[in-house]
DNA sequence: TCACAACAACTGGTATGATCAGTTGATCAG
DNA sequence: CTGATCAACTGATCATACCAGTTGTTGTGA
């Protein structure tokens, strides 16, 4: 019902600005920026708001800072790190970038498979216990996809940590974070995967077993139900917007 | 012979000093940082190159700051993303945390033939005459490990700009980066992979076909050499690090 | 003419101190 | 017990110095 208020920061919104030019390709790479004292001018902004901007786009990877020199707009295809994903799916205008929506999509497919293997040849019951402890949860929520999304989403976590690789953590975290971004949208067309409990039962049985090639095969036909959902709103998205240009 | 010379601002070692502690949780998940103005007195440097740093841990996911409340440390095992990678890969000390190697092969292991087969079925010739063009200079310099190590990033950002997947090249940039940080080590180590020209041939080979079943046959060959190579070296390091202890 | 030192005019980096604004918990009236 | 008030925190913003590194110009000497 009631959502938390958005409380955006001075620097926050100038980061949010150039983050957001640099990611349109406005500023392209090897720009160089006006200098902080312009910027603060232009942007009607104390320095140390523009400064503390200038560092998270720095951490970012989207610029490079010299002391002395001019700062420089980076190249993001090559720099910039999976964190960009929200900013690079959803536009600043709002709109939803269909072909960052596909990457994303087979990026997660492509994973959600590997990482079920790992954690059934790396982790097993004490695993498959947590999981069906979810299971049972997932099932007296089935009514409720808000619900089924969360759940699903911890169901994802906990197989991940079985997995022991923290890398695969942190690519999921940062997917999380992208899927954070438009999550009333998935909320609404990916119940087709929330809802397939039976298939997440199943995966959690390969990974109690022990049977990695199963849980491969589990996760991916599970995933790919999100997919499917996901693929047929996107085609609608490419024609109403291709029609509206 | 010459590398540039590292020079690191206050906020950048304010910054870097946080991060650390917080990755190797010395500082764990919920604790309260002290505030701004004590982090000044205790760090001795001014409060704008403590605000900057926290800046940039906020931008990382490893902080969480509220306007009129206390700055917490977050779960970075939670949150955090990709970017945090090499900081976790080389520990403070400048050891190696072999349970992170292990798991960034793995992650690369698993997705460089999905880029391959995905490469393969979205571009062909171009995006193969391009390969062939980095195999001539890769076979020119076939002496120069250093050097094919480059070329073999650049053959691999091909492969993935042709996949026409953004989020495939950013998870990529995030290792690239992590490389980076002990790329003298892997130059040594993974000249196995590097020297595996003919693979690369092979699968340049499978992407002009349009063989997306070739190309990631030939992908996951081509990089299971240097995580043969580097598990190696891992159980030395290993034992090593062991029989230290 | 050609190095090259010196300098001016940028750039970002650091420092200080004041003030605004939100949070928290204690206190006190109702 | 509820809810207003207030003091004491917290971070956020601001203005103004000055330090330090880079860059291009300018003038000097060989």
């Amino acid at each position: 019902m009631f959502q938390t208020v958005e409380k955006r920061s001075l620097s926050e919104a100038v980061y949010a600005q150039l983050r957001d030019r640099i990611l349109s390709d406005e500023l392209s790479a090897g720009e160089e920026l006006p200098s902080e004292r312009v910027l603060t001018e232009l942007l009607g902004v104390n320095r140390g708001a523009v400064r503390e901007a200038l560092k998270r786009l720095q951490q970012a990877r989207l610029i490079a800072v010299r002391h002395g020199g001019a700062t420089q707009v980076l190249d993001w295809r090559r720099e910039a790190g999976l964190e960009m994903l929200p900013s690079l799916l959803v536009k600043a205008s709002g709109q939803i970038n269909t072909e960052v929506a596909r990457g994303i999509l087979s990026l997660r497919q492509s994973l959600a498979p590997t990482i079920a293997a790992a954690a059934a040849q790396q982790a097993h019951s004490a695993l498959a216990n947590r999981l069906d402890e979810l299971l049972e949860r997932m099932q007296a929520a089935a009514a409720d996809d808000a619900r089924l999304q969360v759940l699903a989403l911890d169901y994802w976590r906990e197989v991940i940590d079985g997995s022991g690789n923290i890398a695969y953590r942190l690519a999921f975290n940062s997917l999380e974070a992208t899927y954070a971004a438009i999550r009333p949208l998935l909320t609404a067309v990916m119940c087709a995967e929330f809802r397939d409990i039976a298939g997440l039962k199943a995966l959690a049985q390969a990974i109690r077993q022990g049977d990695s090639q199963a849980a491969q095969d589990h996760a991916a036909a599970h995933v790919a139900l999100g997919g499917q959902a996901i693929e047929h709103l996107l085609q609608q998205l490419g024609s109403r917007q291709k029609g509206q240009a």
